[in-house]
DNA sequence: CGATCGATTGCTACCGGTGTCACAATACGG
DNA sequence: CCGTATTGTGACACCGGTAGCAATCGATCG
């Protein structure tokens, strides 16, 4: 009788006259077994192609082999970018990922994750920003037992559930940056309130000009919500002030190329009247004109970590998991959009 | 004794009174239940906010409850958009999305995708362009057993199978539009070979110049391969030609961007001096100066269409498979970036 | 030489659902 | 009033693995 699916650990046991416990042994490692048997057993899995079940598996570990990204970051960019550093992680693992977008303005936001953790059993989640910055969020996970790690531009939580950049630092040294080329009305294009990115982002640049002594009139903070548009709309408040800022440090990339956009319709060169330092390095960064100066965020870098940080506690090891970092340093790259202040 | 974990479906079903295939019945809306038997177990599993685990169900029905989307676009938008229409359609089902990026170049892609396929077992794949245009991935999901879907930009497989975009006819189109603008001299920024889209696109810009009697030198035509800088580079070459060109038709945005940016380092104004249609409609399109006028393409409604497709063979209720599209069709937008060209 | 021991291995009961089929309860026609 | 068709429900095996514990075996020990 031809059995029409793919081989089971019945097929394996039977073909190499052991029992299916002795072959689960073989997938499972287990040190306890005769090295004859285990050559043995792996030989017919070879032959015969068997892959374990992961359904069964799943069934009989009481936990599955998926890890859920939720995200709820408008720059696809980003997202891209934390898939591929999870992916890698995941490599050659049994885990795959899910991808779950969430809505934070939704009221039933909680409840809709709480569900979808709770119905999928998943093995743990990485938490992207903003989302990640909720509590309510890790809370929950902590409630449901679900493993989570959140990623952030500020230490969020212990070691064991997080992993940082250094934002408040990396934007202190960018504005330092823009300081040193002689740079005194610097305008500042802000995050969206309620970002901690953006909070953490503001006070480095605050924290820079203030040490700096250079004094920070409120008309130079212009808030945005990271988009393109509203950084078009946050530069021209910004350019319309008397005397006009030479230099402009955006929160992001995306509202950086709307600054960029606004200077040149208002025939203002860059960087010869205006200066512009953004941050993230996306791909638009590199595709503006002139090239964007701006801070780089290691998102896949730290996303990699993260996943790997989550699949730590799996089996005990957590030699690896102490081993990943939880702070990424973010650094300047120095493109074409950053020059000293015209003379006066 | 106080379980720790969820509630089961033994418990609903002692709780209730009933067997636990009762239960199931409930669950699976079977038709002959009791009117009253079903209440009361619907009640308990609301009390108990009992989740079926799908491990379980995944296990006896040997099917999950996993759909892949299954990539190899460099392009973050585009894959994002399709993320987003596929997760429309999965909402409110019982289905994940699982994301595996693929290589190409790799000479182990198919195995590696072999493996991932076998050992999910997943219910079905969503292919993306240009993986999709592969027939060797095609065969092997049929070989395996595994449903799919691909997209394209033609027609790739029957109605069951695909989901296409009419870039052949769209491109024509847009092409159409720039010779009534009174472009005489187009050059194009072809895709790169070995993408079936890059392909229709061409085709489409070649047939609208021949059918207005317009002559195509091979040395109007570039080829980039879908990044910014392939687009410079190609338009670079264009932009050299004596008589230069008065208009490109890029095949994607990204590609119309590094246009835009080499015309610009020429000193050369769009629209005035250099009219440019780009393809896609990425964000990317509404952000460059000036905005680029580009053909829509509807990726998120194809990927959304796609996976009700995947769906739809499920229980037999194809009745909604019969009634998605196959074919979706790509508007021109019109931006900024196209004017006549320069009297002469 | 029999008991004990450690290394291996198998038996059997799960994990949490679903399918099959038998059986009880009710309805119906003669 | 009884045989039979129709419904509703439960018992039980099974999906493909894992866990605990007993069983087996040769070797060592008293």
């Amino acid at each position: 009788m031809q059995k029409t699916g793919q081989p089971t650990i019945n097929d394996v046991a039977r073909i190499a006259g052991v029992s299916k416990k002795t072959v689960s042994r073989v997938i499972n490692r287990s040190p306890l077994l005769n090295e004859d048997t285990r050559r043995k057993v792996e030989e017919v899995i070879g032959d015969l192609g068997y892959i374990p079940n992961p359904q069964a598996r799943a069934l009989a570990l009481r936990r599955n082999f998926l890890i859920g990204l939720v995200h709820d970051n408008p720059n696809a960019q980003t997202v891209m970018n934390v898939q591929q550093g999870m992916l890698e992680a995941l490599h050659d693992t049994e885990f795959e990922m899910v991808v779950r977008p969430v809505d934070r303005g939704s009221p039933t936001m909680l409840d809709d994750l709480r569900h979808f953790l709770e119905r999928q059993r998943l093995f743990g989640v990485l938490l992207m920003p903003p989302i990640s910055e909720n509590d309510a969020v890790a809370a929950l996970c902590d409630k449901i037992g679900c493993r989570y790690v959140r990623m952030g531009s500020v230490a969020l939580d212990d070691d064991a559930h997080m992993v940082a950049s250094n934002d408040y630092e990396a934007v202190r040294g960018a504005t330092d940056y823009l300081i040193a080329q002689g740079h005194r009305r610097i305008g500042l294009v802000a995050g969206p309130h309620g970002f901690r990115s953006a909070h953490e982002r503001r006070r480095g640049f605050e924290d820079a000009l203030a040490t700096a002594k250079i004094a920070l009139p409120r008309s130079m903070i212009a808030e945005g919500n990271y988009t393109f548009e509203s950084g078009i709309a946050a530069a021209e408040r910004l350019l319309d002030l008397t005397p006009r800022p030479t230099a402009i440090f955006s929160c992001n990339d995306e509202m950086a190329a709307g600054v960029i956009h606004a200077a040149a319709q208002r025939g203002l060169a860059v960087p010869r009247d205006l200066s512009i330092v953004g941050f993230d390095d996306t791909p638009i960064a590199a595709h503006v004109w002139p090239p964007l100066t701006t801070v780089r965020w290691p998102i896949a870098s730290m996303a990699r970590s993260a996943a790997l940080k989550l699949l730590a506690g799996m089996d005990d090891s957590n030699a690896d998991a102490v081993s990943e970092p939880s702070l990424f340093l973010s650094t300047l790259i120095r493109r074409g959009s950053v020059a000293s202040p015209p003379l006066e």
